[in-house]
DNA sequence: GAAATAGTGTCTTTTAGACACTATGCA
DNA sequence: TGCATAGTGTCTAAAAGACACTATTTC
């Protein structure tokens, strides 16, 4: 018999099947503390998350209402979750052609009050300039960002306790063995800028003290200096600027750099 | 109105929901071409694949019937993908206790012809003596191993084909960026051992050169040496043993292997 | 002794780490 | 001139890379 034959035949809802398929996204930004003249930033990791509304668009009653969850919501048949979540991030916070990135399922049993919910969980890095315009939408009375250290004092919507965690553990990862250092930073960077960055992240000695990051920055071969170009943003004195070109990226446990 | 309210209110069937929810097992073994007498092993990549049954339990034709396919299976509304990922792999195979991780999700509108079906795909690492008693059950009429540059030589069921495609890469960096490789080793192993199972993965010279890879396991933080422990089961002169240890992996591409 | 695997000796080059010093330009 | 940021000079130690050599055992 033909594979189209069986088709027919075929009870697609025979067994329990899940009540929702939905996408939720922890975007991270990086804020700078001040933006004084002449001085390499201060910078925090955030994430942006929203209020839930008490009411929904219908006006009935919003299930985890006035809690804090990233933002997400229901994936289509007719879309993948990082479709939707492109989607989603773009209606809720007009942000659009993002790193997005796909980090994990959550399918716990009673991980939603409403149901068999499966999330399917992206992370998205957005420069600081670039959430400017954000918008509370939807189901959304509000949007804010939070340094992830206070992220947790939050009363925080369905597990997004667990999932929050399980993002910024993937991010300070991303940042230190990936180039995903690049979406948090302009096209042409100085190497305290970069050393920021990766400040919110570790604290290791060889990118904390200057000279030894100074020094290194021109070493690594996914870094480029763009010849005689220089800004005073950071400092007085003229600093040189840098790039990421596309040379492959290598981080063995077993043999170094090439 | 409080939470439990809004709940009663909440139609779970209210949006169009998936058809089903399954999980996916890419189980990688490494086999040794020949065992002979005082050599160091020469190792292939393998994944165990089923071949899908003609008709399933009872008796109508089955989906993609003959097609080669990952195992794998429905995931019910009482358990995770993961926990299902482990049950039926001990099913399928009778192998237990194994090293198991999500590695991607697959929800692409069309990949199964039987709906809207959201594949939750995980990759296992079995050494080669666990699977020798492996056995097709319920929906397989056959269970086979194969070198990964073959699989792809076979007609597959849905979508594998990509599944498969990522779980190969997946595992790839996993093997050089973690300590992966121990789940196909014994507990204790010597360093041509440990450098048969990388060359599944790389080329590069730091390991297939024999002289540099004998150096370099005696440098690495989390190997150490078995002190006067050795075997004469890859060669004739006693050969150092070694064992993972618990010391943190780092491979950051920002600083060195602390 | 020949063959095969497992190393070590030694030299060169590169990288890492420490810390003092110099460079630039604004107030 | 002082101050803050951005570097460089210089030394030392460790790691990487190359290649010849030695060590152990079986047949």
């Amino acid at each position: 018999m033909s594979n189209e034959q069986a088709l027919k035949q075929y009870d697609v809802k025979k067994y329990r099947t899940p009540d929702g398929y939905t996408s939720d996204i922890a975007v991270f930004t990086i804020l700078s503390d001040k933006t004084e003249a002449f001085k390499p930033p201060a910078m925090k990791l955030n994430l942006m998350l929203i209020k839930r509304s008490m009411t929904d668009s219908e006006g009935r009653t919003n299930i985890e209402a006035g809690k804090w969850a990233l933002p997400g919501g229901f994936v289509g048949e007719t879309e993948t979750a990082f479709q939707s979540a492109q989607r989603e991030l773009k209606e809720e916070t007009g942000v659009d052609r993002i790193h997005l990135e796909h980090f994990g399922v959550y399918d716990k049993p009673g991980r939603d009050p409403r149901g068999w919910i499966i999330s399917n969980a992206h992370y998205a890095i957005v420069p600081e300039h670039r959430l400017a315009d954000r918008v509370a939408q939807d189901d959304a009375s509000e949007v804010a960002l939070f340094p992830v250290e206070e992220v947790f004092k939050l009363d925080l919507a369905f597990d997004h306790e667990t999932i929050i965690r399980d993002a910024v553990a993937v991010i300070r990862k991303k940042l230190l063995e990936t180039t995903a250092a690049k979406a948090f930073l302009p096209e042409e960077f100085t190497y305290s800028e970069l050393q920021a960055v990766l400040l919110t992240v570790t604290d290791d000695t060889a990118i904390a003290l200057d000279a030894a990051f100074a020094r290194k920055i021109k070493t690594l071969p996914f870094i480029e200096e763009i010849a005689g170009k220089k800004t005073t943003r950071t400092s007085k004195k003229p600093t040189q600027l840098y790039r990421f070109n596309d040379a492959p990226v290598n981080s063995s446990i077993y043999y170094a750099k090439k």
